[in-house]
RNA sequence: GCCGGCUUAGCUCAGCUGGUAGAGCACGUGAUUUGUAAUCACGGGGUCGCGGGUUCGAUCCCUGCAGCCGGCACCA
């Protein structure tokens, strides 16, 4: 089954141009060794005209070669496919009758599929994982064959793989069906792998086991999945492994509670108890962007929570979310009443009051809009899913010559307002038409262009979702990258040239006809419970001054510097700054601990001597030193350091 | 919604094979007036998530439900 030697020579062409010359059909292996014992040492698989070989697979005519090693990006990834391979397998010598489906290398690691009456318990982690050190420590040959389709898909029925029968039915006629054996284990895999199991290394951990649907679809039988991770070395997987710790320390589900910002409970599933320290980060932030907001031209409104739903069939909505739409009735009214899970047909409420002129447009309407959505139990998640949310949501009315600009002074407004909460990284999808839409392809274009253009002036990154956006327009999706890598959705901005005009809304135009006008609907933060949430994650609870919920705490040594404290504190407060006292009878040893741990941004010490000289003893968090200042001198420096991003200069 | 796991004091967690619960921190009281990451002593606090069952007896076993956690699916 393995490839015939060509009898013809072969030319072989490294990366650096130089040329090795073969009598016959050649492998990587054979390559590798021909360059030099270390690299044939080093070798893992070979990439062929831009394909990943196995180094065993002979290569039957002239290519372009270069040999992959440890320290190239890709063998990251071979790594991974192997490790899924040897879970596979550890799997099956430890659950006979265990069906394996697919397993692929991912970000981070790898997980396999199985199908399996038992459930796996997390208890067989480690067992399995024992399994897998063992046969990479056997070092076990791979071997790749070619099978006949039919052939192929007999022998896996005949051995009880039914899911893996049903993919080589589904693959096309022209594929190559090939089996990779490692020992006498075998799977139906494109490859490439490996020369043997040796070669994976030992850096691998298991991390979980999940649910997941056949081929991703819910209808479909549920399988178990289990997830690892795999690495390079083992100062790859320790690095890794830290990494995961530091995200989970700055969870913002447990630096809510430990930071006393919100809460959430039993009663009220997937909606927010806001306290004192977390609404008034809520209010900085929206206070904040309220003021962006109107000096971007926008005008603020507030629309009903509770609409009939006689609106939301006419919007659509209701045939299409209505079991996700949380729904009133009043026991003297017929009328069914649901409470909105969007604000857009309120805003256009708005717009059709009175008549409106082109002259009016664009009309700009801002709402901190309060949404309810019945979102499935399993998607909830701390304050980033939540079933009761607020959009800073906007819908811009405007012409069709006006989608451009508005996008524009949209994506410029956006970035002004990440770059202010501490997002510099940021890049842009636009989602372009899908297959099913509605509206001319010359609509279509307009609006692709406009995006697409106003993108590139804003001067943001960004990639093409090809067939992504809604049905009624094209839309850019914003995503920030926070202080750990990890990569936000926030940011929206949908071109729809249909809700207006559904909704019955229009304008008068310069030729005196009707028209209805396109419909932009735009959000920054996307949901201020959502980005709060990534706001904590990315701060790890250290908000910079301006959102901190205290900005400083006031701290005694002796309880003689009360009353100095005291005064100190209230001239902060009228200076607008957000201080708290501790006057408790204890060392100021603990006193620091505590607030350090609060991650209070700056500690005023007072003890009798700041008291007699009218100073205070300013230690910031994170540092280990102290400075002396006036009390006079620091209101003005602390108020300073805490404005907000734009009010500064 | 689906698969799996978990649920013991405000928090973090002990509690062997069933005999009605403990620690540290937090909280309260007292002593201590302290100079930059935990002062000492004493004390209060739990219908062991909720309901049903098995048992002489259930935090522990079985079962239904809820919530949470990890994924999957979903996200106008």
């Amino acid at each position: 089954m393995s490839a015939d030697p060509s009898p013809a020579p072969v030319n072989i062409t490294l990366p650096d141009g130089k040329q090795l010359h073969f009598p016959r059909a050649v492998t990587g292996t054979e390559i590798a060794a021909a360059i030099g014992p270390g690299l044939a040492r080093a070798a893992l698989a070979v990439e062929v005209n831009g394909q990943d070989w196995d180094l065993s697979r002979p290569i039957p005519g002239d290519a372009r070669v270069r040999i992959i090693t440890r320290k190239d990006p890709e063998a990251l990834e071979l790594i991974r496919h192997d490790a899924a391979h040897v879970l596979a397998m550890a799997v099956q010598e430890l659950f006979p009758g265990t069906q394996v489906t697919i397993g692929p290398a991912i970000e981070d690691g790898f997980y396999y599929d199985f199908a399996r009456d038992e459930p796996f318990h997390p208890d067989d982690l480690p067992r399995i994982e024992a399994r897998m050190h063992e046969i990479v420590a056997r070092d076990l040959p791979t071997r790749r064959t070619v099978w006949p389709r039919d052939e192929a898909i007999r022998h896996f029925e005949q051995i009880g793989e039914h899911y893996k029968a049903e993919l080589i039915r589904d693959l096309p006629r022209s594929e190559e069906i090939t089996v990779y054996y490692h020992g006498a284990w075998h799977d139906l895999c494109r490859g490439p792998h490996f020369v043997s199991t040796g070669k994976i290394g030992q850096a691998f951990r298991l991390t979980k086991i999940a649910g997941a649907y056949w081929r991703g679809d819910a209808r479909n039988a549920q399988l178990q999945r289990i997830y690892g991770t795999a690495w390079r070395d083992e100062k790859e997987l320790d690095a890794y492994l830290k990494r995961i710790e530091e995200a989970e320390k700055r969870d913002h589900r447990k630096l809510g509670r430990e930071m006393d910002l919100f809460h959430m409970q039993e009663e009220a599933v997937g909606q927010v108890f806001w306290h004192p320290k977390g609404f008034t980060l809520y209010h900085l932030l929206e206070d904040y962007l309220r003021r962006k907001l109107a000096r971007a031209g926008y005008c603020e409104v507030k629309t009903p929570q509770l609409i009939d739903r006689k609106l939301w069939e006419m919007s659509g909505h209701w045939a299409n979310y209505r079991q996700h739409m949380f729904v009133a009735e009043v026991e003297d009214e017929k009328k069914t009443l649901a409470v909105k899970p969007m604000n857009c047909p309120g805003h256009v409420q708005i717009f059709k009051q009175g008549t409106k002129s082109y002259r009016e447009l664009p009309l700009r309407l801002a709402e901190f809009g309060s949404c309810h959505r019945y979102e499935p139990s399993g998607a909830l998640h701390g304050i980033m899913r939540v079933r009761a949310f607020t959009q800073d949501d906007a819908h811009i009315f405007c012409t069709h010559e006006q989608i451009s600009d508005e996008t524009i002074d949209f994506c410029r407004l956006l970035m002004e307002v990440y770059r202010d909460l501490g997002f510099d990284d940021v890049h842009v999808k636009l989602a372009t038409r899908p297959d099913n839409r509605i509206g001319s392809d010359q609509i279509w274009q307009l609006a692709e262009q406009s995006l697409e253009s106003a993108t590139k002036q804003a001067g943001l990154n960004y990639s093409i979702n090809p067939g992504e956006g809604a049905f009624y327009g094209p839309k850019l999706e914003f995503v920030l990258r926070d202080s750990i890598g990890r990569e936000w959705q926030c940011g929206t901005l949908q071109v729809d040239f249909n809700t207006a005009e559904r909704l019955g809304a229009s304008y008068i135009a310069e030729d005196g006809a009707k028209h209805a006008p396109v419909m932009l609907h735009r959000a920054i933060l996307g949901s201020m419970e959502r980005f709060i949430g990534v706001l904590i994650e990315h701060y790890a609870g250290k908000f910079p001054l301006w959102l901190a919920p205290v900005q400083a705490v006031i701290a005694t040594v002796v309880s003689d510097a009360d009353a100095y404290a005291q005064e100190a504190a209230d001239a902060m407060h009228r200076a607008g700054l957000r201080v708290d006292t501790d006057l408790r009878n204890e060392k100021i040893n603990y006193k620091v601990r505590e607030h350090s741990l609060a991650k209070v941004p700056n500690l005023l010490v007072v003890g009798r001597r700041e008291a007699e000289n009218r100073t205070l003893m300013l230690r910031r968090l994170g540092s280990e030193t102290q400075e002396s200042l006036a009390l006079d001198a620091a209101i003005p420096i602390l108020t300073q350091e805490g404005m907000p991003p734009d009010s500064r200069n």
